[in-house]
DNA sequence: TCTTTTCCGTTTAACGGTTAATATTACACC
DNA sequence: GGTGTAATATTAACCGTTAAACGGAAAAGA
């Protein structure tokens, strides 16, 4: 004949009986069957307090489970309810917008019970598709990516589709897939800055643009096209160059235009590392920022207000977008039907600083004219 | 009577039978077994190439398995194996410093089989006990932490050694902890600052030092008083500033302290973000670096040689740091018997910039003097 | 002919949890 | 005394995999 429950529950807290229960092991469903002479399921239930079990047997399993700390086990629930609670995030990189957007992503994954999985590519399209054949082993319950500068083929990004696990792309979007997405007005972007450089009164107005197959680069450039033709203004090809978002790159390529005869009198750099660049070379070259020649940068990263003269540039709202990218993310979990696939798009903001600053204003401009 | 197998994976090919099994469900060894009319574990067997299954088999088996993708599930091994391959990463932040550990922590965790989850405590306490709590019941197999600036008690932290998991510390370590660590060596770093102004003939040697419980910061700090003294120099309480990791406290400590009656004519900041604000501080008072004051920061951030003047920096090897932390996070998984604390110490270089050279050397001081 | 070995597989249990179907018990009612 | 019905607990199956123990048949040895 079994004990009372009560007494067993005392001799239990006082270590009387199964001390071994005290282990390294964690305390599992079956532990605590077994100590109230009760079956794993009748535990279980207890546990999620189900209606047809005793409020005196709850008790009692409640307590002893407080008492022994017990957890349940989440590989256990996984495995039974086919999902991980945890996302898969791939980024080509941890530079400071990228690492801003994975805080936001984070931020909102933790507050909806989420863990993520951060993996970087660091550009190289052989290690994407590593991280996504470990993040698809790891069973994640959906991925987050922006794709690396080098990828152009994705075939790795429609096999995730393929398996019909929710996917959302964010900052790199890629075009040929379609699927919910975050981004960048980049065109809008590429307008601000040039526009503002047009408005300052600058006319030859050069653009460092990143790699030629990076969809964002090139948005931004098609925002400076069009801002220059609206203006009146003819885009000329040599004021076009193509180069890594690198700083060493953007020295090189400024060096060159610079060397020109004819310099342009403003660089728009397409990200902040590349407008630093730039204008380690403007400096070296003697000229003045913004007289002689205006700067807008990208990103508006802390160091832009930093060096001297402080740069122009875009804001792209890193955290708000990784944070919207979450957010959208969990929506489309929560939304069993196949989501129609949503596009985020976020304006950009431009912060004008001394590099392209010119006292004249405007109004000056034109009576001066 | 079974069919001949050659004849049924023929016609599993070609989608005779079995139809469902090409559909969402991912295989599993049950769906090879049933096609085959073989049991689960001699399929399983057969993949994992063990003796006692006939050759035929093995290779219907693996046919098969390529055939329908088969790919192990991973849960259902770490629910069998109680290990994840996974490494819970705790920082307080995505800074440049971290960001960079991280990298060489991933890069190293992923060659050995290990994915990584990175939780930012974003130098919360609070968040850093929800971020033990959440890897804990994700049973990873271990932790690589560094505390937040806000801890000041470490029960979560004994609780994971508590319940034998393998934890490595580095950077911000904790001295009360006992366990397996990567730092830098502090003094060493703070040493080097310091002994570079003194030799460069500064005489008031102010420092900016992080918050007051950061044992990192109390490092540097101890290096620079040393120095002074070995230096024959008295430190001074009023050149001794603590404040937050921010670029704006520095800004406004600088500016404090370059107002009073004696201000300091060198600074030594314990971080880089921490000599930018600082440096501000002095171009508006509109003194001169290095001649009116000498300035020094720490880490060797990419920003301290884009600034004018460029700022001498401590490198801290970040990359390398990470690196060997997953490098002893590894070997210490695989050394089944609980090692022995080991303790990497890293030394740190100082960088030379504009910042901090006189053009004076210590000979033509010498001769002056 | 009977036992032993070898070869090739299968069964079972386990990991830790949930859940649907099934007992068991007690009590009321006819 | 049978029957119906709550109330409560148990069994067994399942998720996907592996490891240990066990099984059956054929070949080899006595």
């Amino acid at each position: 004949m079994p004990e009372p429950v009560p007494e067993l529950c005392r001799r239990i807290r006082q270590n009387e009986l199964f001390s071994h229960l005290y282990m390294e092991r964690q305390t599992t469903i079956k532990d605590i069957a077994v100590a109230l002479r009760l079956s794993k399921s009748t535990v279980s239930r207890a546990l999620r307090d189900a209606p047809d079990i005793k409020i005196e047997t709850k008790k009692a399993v409640k307590a002893l489970a407080e008492e022994l700390d017990y957890q349940p086990n989440k590989l256990a629930l996984s495995l039974l309810n086919r999902q991980t609670h945890t996302i898969g995030v791939i980024i080509p990189n941890l530079d400071y917008v990228l690492s801003t957007m994975v805080k936001g992503i984070d931020e909102v994954a933790l507050e909806a019970g989420y863990t993520v999985m951060v993996c970087q590519s660091d550009e190289s399209f052989g290690r994407e598709i590593v991280n996504t054949k470990r993040l698809l082993e790891s069973l994640v319950d959906g991925f987050i990516v922006s794709v690396s500068s080098e990828t152009k083929v994705f075939e790795h990004i429609k096999k995730i589709q393929n398996k019909k696990i929710p996917l959302v792309l964010f900052d790199r979007v890629v075009n040929h897939i379609s699927c919910p997405s975050v981004r960048l007005d980049n065109i809008a972007g590429g307008v601000l800055a040039t526009q503002h450089l047009v408005d300052q009164g600058y006319k030859r107005i050069a653009i460092l643009a990143g790699p030629e197959n990076l969809n964002i680069s090139n948005k931004r450039m098609e925002g400076y096209l069009q801002t220059l033709k609206l203006n009146g203004l003819r885009p000329d090809k040599r004021m076009i160059i193509h180069c890594d978002f690198n700083q060493q790159y953007a020295y090189e390529a400024t060096k060159e235009l610079l060397a020109m005869k004819q310099p342009p009198d403003a660089i728009f750099t397409i990200s902040d590392r590349m407008a630093i660049g730039a204008m380690l070379a403007i400096k070296e070259k003697g000229l003045q920022m913004p007289d002689d020649i205006g700067l807008v940068g990208f990103n508006n990263e802390p160091v832009t207000s930093l060096v001297s003269p402080s740069i122009s540039s875009v804001e792209m709202y890193a955290f708000e977008m990784g944070k919207a990218t979450a957010k959208l993310f969990i929506e489309m979990l929560n939304s069993d039907d196949t989501m129609a696939h949503q596009e985020i798009v976020i304006k950009p903001k431009l912060f004008i600083r001394e590099s392209s600053k010119r006292i004249i204003t405007k109004k000056d401009r034109n009576n001066s004219a």
